[in-house]
DNA sequence: ATCTCTGCGGACCGTTCCTGTCCGTGGATC
DNA sequence: GATCCACGGACAGGAACGGTCCGCAGAGAT
């Protein structure tokens, strides 16, 4: 073992363990205290803290620093982190929405196979939660995961994607693009890519998308419109074909803290104590039943169609309490 | 820049972009191209396979191993993992459940405080998923993810803790023990550990710890009954004020994937076409709420205050939704 | 088919740095 | 005060490191 790779075993331990003593190290590491000693200061050196305590139980531990060192996790620490990167794809935080998408797409390339199969198994057995939860016909787009990170994954390899693809019109198509970046609007995803055959800039809905297959050819990228800007232009919020409002006995505030913001616009009513809540979605039948489960006085105010949809929910349900 | 700091730096840019060539790497660490061969080839022979592509457009790439690299993640990427990691605790899946508190204990131990700051602002921004969801009130037990990754690092660490303590009995006491384990029970979060000033044993329930305080000093483990086994004798599983239980239009199956394992256990009916979910709880008005937002027929057999609590609703809400 | 780009790795050599050993220091705890 | 344990200087033999130079081989482009 020679000095980095024990620098990097020393990490590990440090990491795995809160609290070793020199000599428990070097005997770990296979060198003798002093070395120990000396990688410590290197490792300061690059950055990490680690920081020191002497006397009884004294040794040694990580401490925060300017930077994160990097990380060794074991195994079931890489599931857990990937099973939540993927519960955060589903809340669809502004902040952090590509980050979290491009670290699951690392990630699940870097994983090691055996890992793949636990996640597939773990991920199967998840109860859907975030905003697709609630909607088993799946008529609001689901992507795959599996499309989603593996066109990241080729975002940030820079390599040539090839799919099918249905459009607005129905019509499908095979496409061959260099991907450029993928956009979240509301509760869709898009991707912003240079269309090779039709040699222009073309935006794609994921849930469109079908049969990805990542080439192994690589691209330059090339200068071009603002990805964010096309979509933007491709998808006006009121593409949606519902946009059901409704009046919610809360605050704005507490609204937010329980509707997403990729769900739905909340607003103050006049009154500041009653808001309303705006939902754009493709399956009404899901957005009925979404309200139903907001822990507030609700009133679903339009379309018609779903103020009824939610009064016969309602009194289906009321009926079949009351009798017996 | 030493040969390992090199190193590490080299894995932070392979893994911060998918392709480099071999000059441009060069350039980066400040030495030639051959000793970047040199240090491709020592990664290697850590473990960590670097795949390598001649001609034009070659270079250099990180690949899928037998274990992972140690990941060097920017800023949002801790970000978005630490989020993630908080929504995989209210998701509490049995398989990952301690590893994700450990590694978010971990990773909030290790974080910048830069970083700190962000992850606060940005929780405080994030709707409440999870089991804990659609429960203002909070008389569900919520726990705040600040004592329960203190603990968990109290626990991995090893160091003394004190806090305040309302039994079940409602008195208060303050508290002075050695962490052994943290453990789910139910919705419920509880600690085993050795109550220092008892001299015994003693498990609490982490909605009812107050003021935590981690000491700096350091312990060492005690033989000790086994944490799981201590909480489930301290807490059954009928422990929970309130059992709903609720007949769903739906299969097992089904029902199981919108359902997290710990709020609630699902049977299929005779018929299996139709299941019986049962939910403890502490908050009989939550149960009927989240009951009331599930995308199934459902119906509430029992308990009466719930059935009569879900037909009031209901009711309201069918009458608030014809008229007008 | 040829050319060019790019990774591959052997050889050489001066230099650096690494590690084990030894040991006195000083802070922490019992 | 005794003990435990991290700290770090000094030293010396040996290992490794990195730059330079070079011919080779695989992949694309022309």
């Amino acid at each position: 073992m020679d000095t980095a790779e024990r620098l990097l075993a020393l990490l590990g331990l440090l990491q795995h363990r809160a609290h070793w003593p020199a000599d428990e190290l070097a005997e770990r590491l296979g060198v003798t205290a002093r070395t120990v000693r000396r990688d410590v200061v290197r490792l300061r050196g690059y950055g990490y803290p680690v920081e020191a305590f002497a006397g009884h139980g004294g040794g040694y531990q990580l401490g925060r620093g300017a930077r994160l060192p990097p990380l060794l996790l074991d195994d079931d620490e890489v599931l857990a982190i990937a099973v939540g990167l993927g519960a955060v794809g589903g809340l669809a935080i502004a902040e952090i929405d590509q980050a979290s998408l491009s670290a699951l797409a690392k990630l699940e390339h870097l994983m090691p196979v055996r890992l793949r199969s636990r996640l597939e198994a773990l991920e199967a057995a998840i109860a859907t939660v975030g905003p697709a939860a609630g909607n088993p016909a799946a008529t609001t787009p689901v992507i795959d995961r599996r499309t989603l990170t593996s066109i990241a994954h080729a975002v940030h390899q820079r390599t040539v994607l090839e799919f099918d693809y249905v459009d607005g019109r129905e019509a499908r198509s095979r496409r061959t693009v260099e991907p450029a970046r993928l956009v979240r609007a509301g509760l869709r995803w898009y991707l912003a890519a240079f269309d090779v055959d039709r040699d222009d800039w073309r935006t794609f809905r994921l849930d469109r998308i079908g049969a990805v297959e990542v080439s192994d050819r690589r691209f330059v990228p090339r200068a071009g419109p603002d990805p964010v800007d096309l979509v933007s232009r491709a998808a006006p919020p009121s593409s949606y074909p519902h946009r059901v409002r409704v009046v919610v006995a809360a605050t704005a505030a507490d609204v937010r803290r329980h509707v997403p913001v990729v769900l739905g616009h909340v607003a103050a009513a006049d009154d500041g104590s009653t808001s309303v809540l705006e939902i754009g979605t493709d399956d009404l039948a899901w957005a009925v039943t979404y309200v139903l489960g907001l822990p507030f006085e609700v009133e679903v105010v339009g379309p018609p169609a779903a103020r009824a949809m939610l009064a016969r929910r309602a009194g289906e349900l009321a009926e079949r309490h009351t009798s017996g």
